[in-house]
DNA sequence: CGGTTGTATGACAGTTCCGTGACAAAAGCC
DNA sequence: GGCTTTTGTCACGGAACTGTCATACAACCG
């Protein structure tokens, strides 16, 4: 019997994917917080994680990020707001697909379905960011430079992330502050020695950078 | 570079989306029936392949049935209807996704990644598994170096199951303590110290390791 | 051109993080 | 029960990393 978790404040919604899924032929049960699924999902694995973004407490995204850290169940947003933005922030958090609620069960189901079924399938691709030579893999915790890794620190690494992340556009240092250091507030200064020791590795000519490039009075931005 | 194939009849979105991929950062090429969208998979395979349902002739059902016939690339539907009947006979008939145009490209790109980490993940449960002079067979128990056994307690093996299932990705030690050990929190020197027990038995110079490799801060990974 | 503002960078000290040897408890094994 | 092997804990030393500061440099502006 497959196992469905449903992550889902609404005791309504909840309930109502909790019949249909049974009736799907799936064992289901629910969560009404985060925290509560990430307990349950710990404590007895289910085959498929149904989790709505919107959630008191942690919010959806975090859910997604902490199931992700230690379970490679397929995780399914099921949201009322169809926004490009959620939908890309989900994904990148770890889901694996996105549903807009009201949802219709029979396509849940077959995305249920879809999903176990890619499960088996043996693929070999790994996923990375490429700007040039430069290449980003936030799995593997490593960055290329024109094919070589090259040892990047856990700070640099989370700075390079970000900006890739909003590749092209520049960020202010207090955003990178506040982003990568959780600084509410802080030296400015900081993000620019780091900057500059991310240049040192990851820029052919570290003085003319390409890729890592000031914005004066405004910040820094990744380019291509 | 990640290469996607786009079935797509209509010369406008097929460029659009062609365009839209190139910009993400993938090789992108088109054809505009399912006959020549076949025929180019089957010449050169792209890592994945979008579909659209309304094509002439072959339509996008019998065009997905046969690319899964004969390969295990990812499948996204891209369609103008919006139709629970569409999208449940498209993923049985071995569709992976199904996106209603117009589609956000952000969102798009999203959804391929997160296609491609899906394959990944189970892709590890393999029985044998080589890292260049390294041999981990998993149901005979044993590791190898340089065609010699070599040998591992059972917590070391574990560990290396752990880390060759994952092979290529950084995993926390909090992630191995969880997944070797069954603790939910633990002290994470434990792990240090298998790992380095292990390096002794498996690294032909222990102290600069060339598989299982130390990622500052995040964690171990095990590496060709 | 000189003043002003903003940015790059080397040096340094404090801290965090990792590897390892030692050791005791636990588990296997005659 | 004795012996060996394995496992987990601890503590220490060293290496790597981080954040701060001072200084030098570059860009901008009137």
């Amino acid at each position: 019997m497959t196992a469905v978790l449903v992550i889902e404040d609404d005791d309504r919604i909840r309930l109502a994917l909790l019949l249909a899924l049974e009736e799907e032929g799936y064992s289901a049960y629910g969560a009404a917080t985060a925290e509560e699924g990430l307990r349950r999902q710990r404590e007895s694995r289910a085959d498929h994680v149904l989790v709505d973004l919107m959630l008191p407490g942690l919010d959806g995204f975090e859910c997604i990020r902490q199931l992700r850290r230690d379970d490679d169940v397929p995780i399914v947003v099921v949201s009322a707001r169809d926004d490009t933005h959620d939908i890309v922030a989900a994904l990148e958090a770890g889901a694996d697909d996105y549903v807009v609620k009201p949802v219709a069960i029979k396509e849940l189901s077959a995305r249920l379905r879809a999903l176990r079924r890619r499960g088996r399938v043996v693929a070999a691709t790994v996923p990375a960011q490429v700007f040039g030579d430069l290449e980003i893999s936030a799995e593997a915790g490593e960055v290329r430079r024109a094919g070589r890794a090259v040892a990047v620190t856990r700070t640099e690494f989370r700075l390079l992330c970000e900006l890739a992340e909003h590749a092209g556009r520049v960020l202010s240092r207090q955003q990178l502050l506040h982003r990568v250091w959780g600084y509410e507030t802080g030296d400015e200064r900081l993000v620019d020695v780091h900057v500059g020791r991310l240049r040192q590795k990851i820029e052919p000519d570290p003085a003319n950078p390409r890729h890592l490039v000031t914005l004066r009075g405004l910040g820094y931005k990744l380019q291509r």
